[in-house]
DNA sequence: ACCTACCTGGCC
DNA sequence: GGCCAGGTAGGT
């Protein structure tokens, strides 16, 4: 579900209502199973209890389609702590009212100072919680290494170019690949392919510079344009506040396979890539 | 660099 | 009942 724009739409929802918050007490759902799959370090759901219970969260950000929550300095003065948490496929992180009804498949509740209480539901158990040192959770394995940012400053033009024409996969592929380029997923993916006028199957390194540079431009405004639009709710993707967002509605190929091309009229193609679903105009695409 | 598996739920 | 879904990991 949730790429890029959805997750940065949670974290800024979430971040003014959980910034300083002492965490108050930790609840787990008691299935094993689904705890076992969600729970990726601590493994232990008493450890994981333990060590959450009583801290501060000090900071909401995002890397990548991942939410991290940096927590107040442990009492020896050991390294700073971070809750990850990846919301999968259906993963929700919500702030509710202590009182209000706890719907079906939520996993983990946090109850905090404000009264309030932080809730993650996930119906298919894709998501996960992450708690340790940055260094301790790259030791064990649960932190992948990730690509840059599509949308930080730092990432130039030239900077992307060069990367994709490292690649010899399909570009869709390239792009889907966190460890190339941390937030893109199905939806930006194809989003940003028709916006720069380029087929999805195309080989990274057959991109001309032109095209690599339309692609870097697109890249950067699809997922912003969803940003300004708090996010696409296809399904089930609902924002910090349970609100869905609206940027389904700029979506051009994403989920329209079959209908008229918005440039050009002709009926949008769908193939499979990279495992995934892919929509394109054969017209307007190259 | 591919597959397939992992889950639930919604739609045909 | 079967197929599909915005995600990754883990095996080949």
């Amino acid at each position: 579900v949730p790429e890029l724009p959805e997750v940065e739409t949670v974290v800024r929802d979430l971040g003014p209502q959980l910034a300083g918050q002492r965490i108050r007490s930790v609840w787990l759902t008691r299935d094993r199973a689904v705890l076992g799959r969600i729970l990726r370090y601590p493994k232990d759901p008493a450890a994981f209890r333990q060590r959450l219970r009583g801290r501060r969260l000090e900071q909401v950000e995002r890397r990548g389609k991942y939410i991290v929550m940096r927590l107040d300095r442990p009492p020896a003065d050991r390294a700073e702590e971070r809750l990850v948490i990846h919301l999968g496929m259906t993963g929700h992180l919500r702030v509710w009212k202590p009182e209000e009804p706890v719907v079906k498949h939520t996993h983990v509740r946090l109850s905090l100072e404000s009264g309030l209480e932080l809730r993650y539901d996930d119906p298919r158990q894709f998501g996960r919680l992450l708690l340790g040192t940055e260094a301790e959770l790259i030791l064990a394995g649960v932190l992948p290494r990730l690509g840059p940012e599509p949308l930080a400053a730092e990432l130039t033009a030239d900077d992307f170019s060069r990367l994709v024409r490292g690649r010899r996969r399909a570009i869709k592929a390239a792009l889907l690949d966190q460890s190339f380029l941390a937030g893109v997923g199905n939806i930006y993916a194809d989003e940003a392919c028709f916006v720069a006028g380029v087929r999805p199957g195309r080989r990274a390194d057959r991109l001309t510079l032109r095209e690599r540079r339309a692609l870097y431009s697109a890249i950067r405004e699809v997922l912003e344009k969803s940003i300004l639009a708090r996010g696409s709710s296809v399904i089930n993707y609902v924002d910090g506040f349970g609100e869905r967002g609206s940027n389904q509605e700029n979506l051009a190929v994403y989920g329209r396979a079959g209908e008229p091309c918005l440039r050009c009229g002709t009926p949008l193609r769908s193939t499979r890539l990279a495992g995934r679903t892919t929509v394109y105009c054969r017209r307007c695409q190259r």
